[in-house]
DNA sequence: CTCGTTAATGACCCATAAGTCAGCAATTAT
DNA sequence: ATAATTGCTGACTTATGGGTCATTAACGAG
């Protein structure tokens, strides 16, 4: 007669909840998220939400390793296997990712690991491991690479791939802090990407 | 006969209390740390504390004010009295000073703000106002004055002061979240510096 | 169409922590 | 000395929200 009250969809549960999480957690950072808040816009009782996440902050570990999952080794292999010449791929596809970043999930998590990173080491761990050392790789193997073919040459800048990241993490910051406050950040990052070039270039 | 049970020092309470939060909040974030830690801390029941702060989002305002006052002034000033030339001054007391940042309060300041700071604006605003847009100008008056001597020539850089800060921005990240993976900080940042150099000077 | 299994509910419990206030005692005035 | 003032205390109230669990009902098996 009438439409059964609920579904059982044991399958989707997980990743519509952490979903919403990642919503939630987006516009109220963690500690403000209410639980009940996150189970209301995924559709579930807060009951249900227990079954699947021990606790709330099981639940905010799961959506930082779902969000970071993918993306960064998708960039280690577009490096291995584009034929672009170094610089080439530094102004087009590394250029076109860096600058996606303030707007996309991932800065989102990167507020969310600095507000609440401190109280969670594994977290971290866990995060440098699978994102910032992976990130940090393939920017050097972009380097030594252009260096190889004598595109680049030897500097300073081979030990230190984080000025790549610099403009980004600002811009990060920027974004979610003063947002009204006018910043191209584009065109941060690619005059940075500027920068480095001229300096390495052989 | 036995020393009194407390004493009354209106004057230096205030102080004394946005102190013990400032440490606190450092510690723990400001979400994390209860006002009767702070209380504690600084020696004084929750009851006084009230008295002198309305609630806790006060205090934590009071706290940002306090260390925030100061420090940027006192470079304002420094420029315009010093006799180094433009280079000189960058690479002398500006590279001191931007290296001393993530070692510092302010880098506490910066965390909170990330955390907090979406659910504060006023104080966002407040904190644009009197710390990021004046250190901004001051780096906008150096590399004019350099421009104006003759010591630089004008380029994209002169409206993006905020490439100065980028190391310094994600010194003071990495330092809150990856303290134990080593990154020298002072080397970034001197290296940052030295990229501007190249590229802006005449 | 049962009946057993278990996904899902939502009312409930209770620890926590922000904020209050009546009374007390350190100062200051007389 | 005594009284008036007020800085200060700490036990109390209250709301909130994380986490539980007895119960319900969707669904698949036979």
């Amino acid at each position: 007669m009438s439409k059964p009250r609920y579904q059982r969809r044991k399958q989707d549960r997980p990743q519509e909840i952490t979903e919403a999480a990642f919503d939630a957690f987006a516009e109220k950072g963690y500690a403000s998220t209410r639980v009940e808040e996150v189970a209301k816009r995924a559709g579930v009782s807060k009951g249900l939400l227990y079954l699947y996440f021990k606790t709330k902050e099981e639940l905010f570990k799961a959506v930082v390793r779902n969000v970071v999952v993918r993306r960064v080794d998708a960039l280690t292999e577009i490096v291995e296997t584009t034929e672009l010449s170094s610089e080439a791929f530094i102004r087009g596809p590394a250029s076109t990712f860096l600058k996606e970043v303030p707007g996309s999930p991932v800065a989102v998590i990167i507020r969310l690991l600095i507000s609440e990173g401190p109280r969670h080491p594994d977290l971290l761990e866990y995060y440098y491991n699978n994102v910032v050392s992976k990130g940090l790789a393939v920017i050097k193997r972009i380097v030594s690479r252009g260096i190889e073919r004598g595109e680049f040459r030897p500097s300073v800048v081979d030990d230190l791939p984080h000025l790549f990241l610099a403009p980004v993490m600002l811009s990060v910051v920027w974004r979610s802090l003063f947002a009204k406050k006018a910043l191209d950040t584009d065109k941060l990052i690619d005059t940075q990407l500027e920068l480095l070039l001229t300096h390495i270039k052989a």
